[in-house]
DNA sequence: CTGAAAGCGCTAACAT
DNA sequence: ATGTTAGCGCTTTCAG
């Protein structure tokens, strides 16, 4: 393996000149610069980044902590995320769950994170006490996706106002018994929460009953959908419109209405959050949020922190609110006429 | 941060020992394991991966490329392999395409993964000569899932028997008019050559016509599919029956035979490969294939790969190839008795 | 602008 | 069973 000594040494020059001039740093003439990098070409150098970690303390690698890589929402994230770390010349170390707690917990517990990389990123996990505690133990920069956290770098929608939109989408057609389908999911991510509490305010607001009964467990899954959409609507009072907190879960409402034969939006209206990639398909309304650029935001905002002076010159932890649209398909419309 | 002298330095031992303790090796005797253990937990003793990859030449680090992680297909078979390495203590460096040729270029070119990873899994790509001269001189075990590279170690399904076994349960039912929707799909992936093939020899050998016009391109995308659905049944000479080379695109058929008013089975069949998470929502008949267990499968053989005594022990590259099965769902049936 | 030298934190012979 | 001693390949003061 050819390294920086060998370099140094065809060129008769010190190895910290040839760092230096491979590095872009300042202090090399541009001559020295065009042989260093000329020479270690034909040489076939690799630089090393173990040794640079080690010499140096940064890694250039950067952990991405999700909930589920195989969840279209997080592997789009993770998408941007990538594409702007590779850029920006970090690496990528990718700790996925599983919606395992256990695995949870190894990932922030005992240093798995320490000493590994410069800064992590957190997808959809509203991070306990302790997580908090560990994480600023590490003292490197942390940036959460879609949760909202005082204090530390944060990148999501308002996802309390995406619900107040779907649902208001709904109260505007004249829908007055609306139904919720959300659900805490497997791991605590933060969405459920904020999703219901729009819900419900909108609601509120509008002067609207609140009946428990149709707010119902979808698991953010699929099927957890169909289930709910099930329960939902095979029932003699059942909602006009329903309001689901993903689209996955409306299209399993979507696929329940039509198993009982209900027809979308004629009998039943259906609203969900994302603009999954078949939100289309489906022909769903849904209120849409940038994914990918979450993804890609998140990881610019690591970067800055990480960029030389950052730490000096005056960085803060920022906190970005994406906007979010609502896209009225053909999934939603006035309430039946009964 | 606390390293291993400061350990030592407390148990008034050499950082050898404690290094033999904290790693399980052999010849420490278990009261001084017991020791350090106790006390490198109490100091919040953090072990360095890149300093003790500078040392040992191991960096516990796998990088997986993958063209897509968006997909499905790709993320599940991450998810798999992430499982795996890291339970055997790997950390996982991920590589995401996202259907650019000019990433794929720059990750095999220029070491992007020379003295930064112990073993690279390499997702679907059918490598070029040039890349597996690459890969060659990075000198550590590497496993393809998804591709055919005979001499390296490869976890596959048999792809052109996964096609066979499409059209050949499209002709048992009776059809003789069978079209493929296939194509190239963004990068060079292994799969679609292989695939259309076992469609091709499945009607040679049933003596069926073959007709270049009933092959089209799908993209391997969902819009691809209905696409190429839309092309191939708007027509008075259309199939009786589709087999399309991925669930996403069969998919897309369904959807374009719903919009061409066409009732599926009765007035045409589709079937797929893969059993994607939604095909048994969407009653689509396809071809299973272990999608997460590809991934756990290619960790593990990366990890004997990486085994102490695996380079002098006789270890040897191993193709997987594992079975696939007909999930006759709804979708298909015999053809319209015209 | 360039060089010399001291590590970064750990592992791996080689001793004892 | 434990200690000693070199590094691994690079970055980084500190000199010049």
């Amino acid at each position: 393996m050819t390294g920086i000594k060998d370099v140094a040494r065809e060129l008769e020059m010190s190895t910290a000149t040839v760092s230096r001039a491979l590095r872009g740093l300042p202090g090399v003439s541009d001559e020295t610069r065009q042989r260093v990098q000329r020479t270690a070409k034909q040489l076939g150098y690799v630089p090393s980044p173990g040794a640079a970690g080690l010499a140096s303390g940064r890694t250039r690698t950067v952990a991405v902590v999700v909930p589920f890589v195989t969840r279209w929402f997080f592997a789009s994230v993770v998408q941007g995320a990538e594409e702007v770390l590779r850029e920006g010349g970090y690496d990528l170390l990718l700790y996925n769950l599983a919606g395992s707690g256990a695995a949870r917990h190894r990932v922030f517990e005992g240093g798995r994170l320490t000493k590994r990389v410069d800064a992590v990123l957190v997808l959809s996990l509203q991070p306990t006490d302790d997580e908090l505690t560990r994480l600023t133990a590490l003292g490197r920069p942390v940036t959460f996706v879609g949760a909202d956290v005082p204090g530390w770098s944060t990148v999501r929608i308002d996802d309390e106002a995406a619900a107040c939109t779907a649902t208001g989408h709904l109260v505007e057609l004249g829908h007055r018994r609306i139904a919720y389908v959300g659900g805490p999911g497997e791991l605590d991510v933060t969405a459920p929460n904020a999703r219901e509490a729009g819900y419900r305010g909108t609601l509120r607001s509008a002067g609207l009953a609140h009946d428990p009964s149709l707010e119902v467990d979808g698991g953010f899954t699929l099927p957890g959908g169909i289930d709910a959409g099930r329960r939902l609507l095979d029932r003699p009072d059942r909602p006009t419109a329903i309001f689901a907190a993903s689209d996955e879960m409306a299209i399993g409402v979507l696929r329940a209405a039509r198993e009982l034969g209900l027809r979308v939006p004629h009998d039943v209206s259906v609203v969900g959050i994302d603009d999954h990639e078949l939100a289309g398909f489906f022909d769903l309304t849904t209120v849409a949020q940038p994914v990918v650029e979450q993804g890609r935001l998140a990881a610019r905002l690591v970067l800055d922190a990480l960029a030389p002076g950052a730490a000096k010159g005056g960085w803060h932890p920022a906190q970005v609110i994406l906007p979010t649209t609502l896209l009225a398909r053909g999934s939603t419309g006035p309430p039946p006429t009964a």
